[in-house]
DNA sequence: TTGTAGGCGTTATCAC
DNA sequence: GTGATAACGCCTACAA
């Protein structure tokens, strides 16, 4: 069965194609009259009208990609719903790119924009090196979130990592807290840099010894926060708090502190960071930084397709605050019910 | 700046556009000397062939459609990555269709069908009415999953609703409880009845009356299991036992159990369905009928790649098992430590 | 206001 | 093995 094309529908109502396609594009310049007869024909024919053909016509699809390390984490689902809400309501598709946090995916992905694949990117937490996305991004319309983009001009919206993990180990340190432990994300990547950075930070602003030994690196997933706690623990010194990096990590310290019958937050105090959705569900309620996801994705969103219509963006570099989220996992109920 | 085509390559080389295009689809048409000339220009021009008129030229995309009603669940999430993982590999894109669960966005994805944006659809758990779908899916390659597509042809893979209901049912019932709870998703969805459905057949197939009272109606949600389990726990006859049939209900009922000072599973054992990541982390870690997430995936992608293909289906209706996880939030452990 | 016709960049069918 | 050339279905000057 052969496809309804733009030409059956004009044969059908005795106009041209170019009446046709103008009742899509431009109807006010169509009279009434064939406009209606046009409709009807769309309506008898059941016609639609096909995007591969429109897409090449205009060398655009409409579509933009989100490059993803992994969508089974909350935070960036919850980011690729909200992204996916306002790309819909602009007309925009949205292709998923999970990558699994490997590099090769994501360069592989980023070609899609060479192959006209897409219009546009939103690149969250990029992991492969900066030349290489550089490459691309200097060429087509790429927003990143989650990091900056170093002596390029490729636009971003950051939350403020450094800071808000300084606000996260100074709220520990005011609950009496001398012995912190940090665990980070990976240390090839900005993010955990940033936000280990900040725990540096506020401990010696505050004249706090930093042990090296409690300054940990893992990988933001749950299993790291679990394998480490689990040793910090049961070491000689265990910390009596703890500043993660990430909300699965945190989580994994609890489930570890758990296991081997440490209370928390009385005898160990954790702290997470992203506010996913279990930290208010898990037990106790964590404690943590929330970043604020609805603003990052529609921002990105919004400069991202203003980028491809060729607007001259509002603004290139974003940075957001995150926002303390107290709950039981920190103790600060307990001090304060006292 | 002029994007490159597949001409300004074979100028380059001093041959056809037919040589170039065939380096691409069929290189062993060409002879050796002439592949090397054509790959060499196309490195020097760093061309990549426009997918745009390669796919109106074959009038397909390489992309399928994952209509899905809400990829903040990780249960959801979950299958969504597995069938992005088939897809790449098999060299197709994965569009997303969040559709928050609403009936009229799903039908405008299924739209996509038509206009050609993308090659097929999975349609993962559907709430719109099954003529809306049939009218679409009678003419592309669509598959179902989560659902029975009743008196059509249209291929689904399900798991086993009504019997692994019971068998949650009879695992309550082999604990000793008698008066036992049932929290089901919306009625209006035949996942949601055949999972009551098995529910009831297991109470009264053992001889147990079942409480109108204790059979309640939520929306697969957490907020739902909390408010029916706060109701529930807060009344003169409270129930021992409660079989949920999502694990957010399940937790967003031991939240409740908590807040209540009731004692899961010594007072109030639990179970879920759906296995998500969060039962395994949750206090007390919940028992659930995992759904086998993977296969239902995979299968439905290579469904619906072979329906696209026209490729003979292995086989057009799939029903899974599901598979019980004894956790703690049941209290089967209690039992049998004694 | 309407119609004609030339692309958009690729693939596939022919001849050679 | 290679090269012209006609589609694929739509949009948009430009002409009428």
């Amino acid at each position: 069965m052969r496809q309804v094309t733009m030409g059956d529908v004009a044969k059908k109502c005795k106009l041209s194609v170019a009446t046709v396609s103008r009742v899509y594009t431009d109807p006010e310049k169509v009279s009434p009259k064939n406009r209606e007869k046009v409709y009807k024909a769309i309506q008898e024919l059941n016609y639609q009208p096909n995007a591969l053909a429109r897409n090449l016509r205009k060398l655009q699809t409409n579509s933009i990609l989100v490059i993803i390390p992994n969508i089974m984490n909350t935070f960036f689902s919850y980011i690729l719903c909200a992204i996916q809400k306002v790309a819909f309501n602009s007309g925009y598709k949205v292709l998923l790119g999970d990558t699994d946090s490997s590099p090769e995916m994501e360069a592989k992905y980023l070609y899609y924009l060479q192959q006209k694949l897409v219009d546009g990117v939103i690149l969250l937490y990029p992991r492969s090196n900066p030349e290489e996305i550089q490459k691309i991004a200097g060429e087509y319309p790429v927003v990143i979130v989650g990091q900056q983009a170093p002596e390029s001009s490729i636009p971003f919206v950051i939350n403020s990592n450094f800071l808000s993990s300084q606000t996260a180990t100074e709220h520990m340190i005011k609950l009496g807290h001398r012995r912190i432990a940090h665990f980070s994300g990976r240390l090839s990547q900005p993010v955990s840099r940033e936000r280990q950075k900040g725990f540096v930070f506020a401990m010696e602003a505050n004249g706090l010894d930093v042990d090296k030994s409690l300054v940990c690196e893992g990988d933001f997933y749950f299993d790291s926060g679990h394998a480490l706690a689990l040793k910090l623990l049961s070491s000689a010194q265990p910390p009596s708090a703890l500043v993660a990096a990430s909300d699965e990590m945190a989580i994994g310290a609890i489930k570890a502190a758990r296991k081997l019958g440490v209370r928390v937050p009385e005898d160990f105090a954790i702290i997470g960071f992203d506010d996913i959705k279990m930290a208010s569900i898990c037990e106790p309620a964590l404690t943590t930084m929330a970043q604020p996801k609805e603003e990052l994705a529609r921002l990105s969103t919004e400069m991202l397709l203003s980028y491809i219509k060729g607007e001259p963006p509002h603004q290139n570099c974003v940075v957001l605050n995150d926002q303390l989220i107290i709950r039981e996992s920190c103790g600060w109920a307990l001090l304060n019910n006292d």
